[in-house]
RNA sequence: GGGAGCAUAGCUCAGUUGGUUUAGAGCGUCUGCCCUACAAGCAGAGGGUCGGGGGUUCGACUCCCUCUGCUCCCACCA
């Protein structure tokens, strides 16, 4: 077979890639095999490949490869996630683009043109995971609104709530007007932001009746205008809610305030009037210690106007602007509203002060250009203590492991303070709440039945009293849809129908599944809401390992973000270096948990190897074979010592996965291909100009070529397809992907000890040469002393063309110390005599240096009388190879002087 | 405000219960090489008082305290 002169990846990747697909390679049924199994974090439906995604998929396909390699019955199980928040959003743009406004179109009308959207762009990052050399089992593809899914959806809905853990509730819940919805607080992101704090003047209004009386306490603040009209100042971020206000609160132990202690004051501008409470809730050190309270928005607020009994004044719309109930502005944007009614109070005098004032603001995290804002109203919770209960003990008890662990505390925090879990929305791309309202009259508490279908709806809303006649047409249903979290947290339950169809074969031999990959921004939302649901509906955990990767960022360390334009379209990556390229590009600096710092050159670097591969086969394949040659020493000796040294490797890689260690694995296997192999092994081995090779020496490159192949597959498919393919004739239906991961042997290690020695000789007389400026084509003479491994010496002879021989050397010889062994080379006539003395001066001061701190460490009592056998044995090996070393340099100082 | 983590070569990071010749890797840098596998390469070299200070110990990059500087998470201070 003839290859070209430069990996081409664009030639190979698609070609292989359909190759496994049409042979199945990827697909999973359950047989008598362990089972590996792997769900993958299903991405937005609409969305397209990032960074974030290659990292991600690049390391569960690195775990599913390795696993299918070694003897597991693989099972990557890809989908898509329906993301209602997004993908409404973004149908709601595109609507708007044509003219269309969502609350003009029927529930049925925009279902429409949401699946229409889905369909369109739908599965594009599927396609896109394909060019990455994912090899996901795609006949199990599937969708979080698919009908399994739904349907099992609906089915936990129902049971949660006839298990009493499922309520609705009149709460102060996160509201986003922009996609006017309700928010978890898991969704809510805080900004900090350069806001104003505004103090506003509220008049005491109760003056004629019931008269200001100072306190004459100390630190007693009292305002007066010219008029000689008290009042209080209030401080507040929001003036635009003041229409909302409903008391003004003060603390009890406040003497600054004390004397407002009964009154009432009037809201500026609106003219109504309020009392003056008391609650040791509000901060005395804060402002001017008084505060206004809006229980209608917000969370503080809500719980003193419920403590105070107090009225609740709603001023916004859901759109975010003022209603009829604000009086003022009505209509006006609340933000609008800010800024002008902060003017209106300057002019009418009301306005005492503006201070700069850094706050946090919450966005949603799906939207963050609209503040989120508190708002009271009816939701349907899930009560979470239940949940909390069940998913602390396998975390905590290693039962599922944290990769890095440092997770456990978050999650432990998490889990202990957790709230319960708003999961409606007001939302119709998504799964619709299964509950049923039945008529009520004006002021009647609301009734509502939970189904799974109108007619069980029906038949349950038939049994309550004074219902029993009810039609199925006096039912309506819920018009909310469930938070997108709520079908991903059963995931690793409903991919396998275990929801539906408990017990059943795949859900049994999948369940639980080992690896989870995901970023740990979402462990909340989902690794510990999985483990909730596999804990409530299997009895048992849904992963065994979790590995959190870190964000990607680019050099500088920013996140990569689109306003940016930091962020490299991975395909444009992909196209330009290879699927390998990239793969390992990101592998190689990403260590579990660390943030990954993005640069071409690290794809450039996955290219090169990629190269050094494709060079390394083109010299093997170019190799022939004749009989008649007899193996060299060097050759036979460089075989053994390179079977060794696998073996030693493939112990380490087996360590590093097992530890989810994979760019270690990685960097294992790309030094052990790129150091050793090419650069000892096939420099020994490789004959001479138009010599032909050894049999022996051949096959045994071959076998090693073999198992390198198999030992790089998981890290870079394709390449390692292609020139497995490459290697031999391949049957139809063979592939590198499928044979067995090569496995450690015991390796000999004093031969691997035995051939560094030969390979620093090597180096060394490099570096003379180097430094005498002598061509590596001269031959040169070499003298070793007798504790030289006599094995490796050819081994010398050969990489640095130079005879060899034991022996004492000339007096025009340059030496250097290997180990404790004395390597001299003859350069009669290329010698710097001064020159030679200096440098073995130096490095026998270097060693007497390091002879006295091994000495000094040994002649302290504390040290002898406490360290450990070993460790002292082996200071005492310092100090006789210290000496040895010294005697060599000082016979070589002998010789050239 | 609470919690977690990080600080080791120019950059990104290893350093796994304290002792493995005087701390390692990859990339970058410098020098010399187009030698029929590979210049996307080969050979060689330089580069760190392990953030500062203190302590424990015979011995500290490693354990404890403290300071400094970053990062992340959580939290209702208007």
């Amino acid at each position: 077979m003839e290859l070209d002169a430069k990996y081409n990846p664009s030639s190979v990747e698609d070609k292989w890639y359909s190759y496994w697909l049409k042979n199945k390679f990827f697909h999973s049924t359950p047989d008598n095999r362990p089972a590996y199994t792997i769900v993958i974090p299903p991405p937005n439906v609409t969305g397209i490949l990032h960074m974030g995604h290659v990292l991600n998929n690049t390391i569960q396909d690195v775990l599913v490869r390795h696993a299918r390699m070694t003897g597991y019955n693989a099972c990557w199980v890809p989908g898509t996630d329906h993301a209602s928040i997004a993908t409404e959003a973004k149908v709601v743009n595109k609507l708007a683009g044509m003219g269309i406004k969502k609350r003009d179109l029927t529930r049925e009308e925009f279902l429409k043109y949401a699946w229409e959207w889905k369909e369109e762009h739908g599965g594009i990052i599927l396609e896109q995971l394909k060019k990455l050399g994912s090899s996901c089992d795609w006949d199990r593809t599937a969708f979080t609104m698919d009908e399994k899914r739904s349907e099992s959806v609906m089915k936990v809905f129902v049971d949660l709530y006839e298990k009493g853990l499922i309520y609705r509730g009149l709460r102060m819940v996160n509201w986003d007007p922009k996609a006017q919805t309700v928010l978890s607080t898991e969704e809510v992101v805080y900004r900090d932001e350069k806001s104003k704090l505004y103090y506003l003047r509220y008049y005491v209004a109760d003056t004629d009746t019931n008269p200001v009386k100072p306190t004459g306490e100390e630190g007693e603040v009292l305002h007066k205008d010219s008029e000689g009209r008290y009042y209080a100042i209030v401080a507040t971020t929001r003036p635009e809610t003041i229409m909302g206000d409903t008391a003004m609160c003060i603390n009890p132990k406040d003497p600054k305030n004390r004397w407002l202690r009964g009154h009432k004051v009037v809201v500026p501008l609106v003219d109504r009037v309020i009392p003056v409470i008391e609650d040791r809730y509000v901060d005395i050190e804060f402002g001017t210690g008084c505060l206004k309270v809006t229980p209608a928005h917000d969370v503080n607020d809500y719980a003193l106007g419920k403590t105070h009994n107090l009225e609740v004044i709603d001023i916004f719309n859901p759109d975010g602007t003022l209603s009829e109930a604000a009086g003022m502005y009505v209509g006006q944007d609340r933000m609008d509203v800010r800024r002008q009614i902060a003017i209106d109070l300057d002019k009418a005098a009301l306005l005492e002060k503006v201070e700069d004032y850094d706050n946090k603001v919450g966005y949603s995290e799906r939207n963050q250009d609209t503040a989120v804002e508190p708002r009271l109203c009816k939701q349907w919770f899930l009560k979470m203590q239940h949940f909390a209960d069940i998913a602390l003990p396998p975390v905590l008890e290693g039962k599922i492991k944290f990769h890095p662990s440092k997770y456990v505390t978050t999650y432990r925090n998490w889990l202990e303070n957790i709230q319960d879990w708003c999961i409606s929305r007001q939302l119709w791309w998504g799964h619709r709440i299964p509950a049923w309202f039945l008529p009520a009259a004006e002021g009647e508490e609301e009734k509502f039945v939970v189904a799974l279908t109108l007619e069980d709806a029906l038949a349950k809303a038939r049994k309550i009293n004074g219902y029993e006649n009810i039609s199925a047409e006096e039912l309506t249903r819920d018009e909310d849809a469930l938070d997108t979290w709520f079908s991903s947290w059963l995931w690793p339950v409903s991919l396998f129908d275990g929801i539906n169809n408990p017990g059943n074969e795949e859900i049994r031999y999948y369940y639980p599944t080992n690896d989870l990959v995901t970023g740990p921004d979402i462990i909340f939302f989902w690794v510990a809401r999985m483990i909730m649901a596999g804990e409530e509906y299997m009895k048992d955990v849904p992963f065994s390992n979790v590995y959190f990767t870190g964000i990607v960022r680019d050099k500088l360390g920013r996140k990569m973000s689109k306003q940016l334009g930091n962020s490299p379209d991975p395909l444009t990556l992909i196209a330009k270096y290879g699927a390998d390229a990239v793969r390992m590009g990101m592998l190689m600096c990403s260590s579990a948990g660390n943030d990954v710092l993005y640069d071409d050159s690290q794809v450039e670097q996955g290219r090169n190897f990629c190269g050094k591969m494709w060079n390394a086969f083109r010299l093997v394949q170019m190799w022939k074979v004749d009989e008649k040659v007899q193996q060299p020493q060097a050759s036979a000796l460089a075989v053994k010592w390179f079977s060794n040294l696998l073996d030693k490797t493939l112990a380490t890689v087996d360590d590093h996965f097992s530890k989810f260690r994979i760019n270690d694995a990685l960097m294992a296997v790309y030094k052990l291909f790129w150091d050793e192999f090419c650069a000892w092994y096939l420099e020994i081995i490789k004959p001479g100009y138009g010599e032909g090779m050894d049999k022996a020496t051949y096959e045994a490159t071959l076998v090693f070529f073999d198992k390198l192949l198999r030992l790089i597959h998981p890290f870079m498919p394709f390449i390692t397809e292609e020139l497995w393919q490459a290697m031999s004739e391949r049957k139809e239906g063979e592939t590198v992907m499928l044979q067995q991961y090569p496995v450690a042997g015991q390796a000999d290690e004093g031969l691997i000890a035995d051939f560094e020695i030969a390979k620093e000789a090597v180096a060394g007389v490099r570096s003379v040469r180097q430094d005498k400026n002598l061509s590596p084509k001269d031959k040169l003479n070499v003298v070793v002393d007798n504790s030289f491994p006599q094995a490796t010496m050819t081994v010398v002879s050969r990489l640095a063309n130079v005879d060899i021989s034991c022996g004492e050397a000339s007096a025009a010889a340059v030496s250097f110390v290997v180990g404790t062994t004395k390597v001299s080379v003859e350069l009669a006539g290329h010698i710097n005599v001064e020159e030679e003395i200096a440098k073995l001066e130096e490095s026998l001061e270097y060693q007497h240096r390091f002879l006295a701190s091994v000495r000094s460490k040994l002649a302290n009592e504390g040290f002898v009388a406490h360290a450990p056998q070993a460790v002292i044995d082996g200071e005492r090996k310092k100090e006789s190879d210290c000496l040895e070393r010294i005697a060599t340099i000082e016979s070589s100082l002998k010789a050239l002087r």
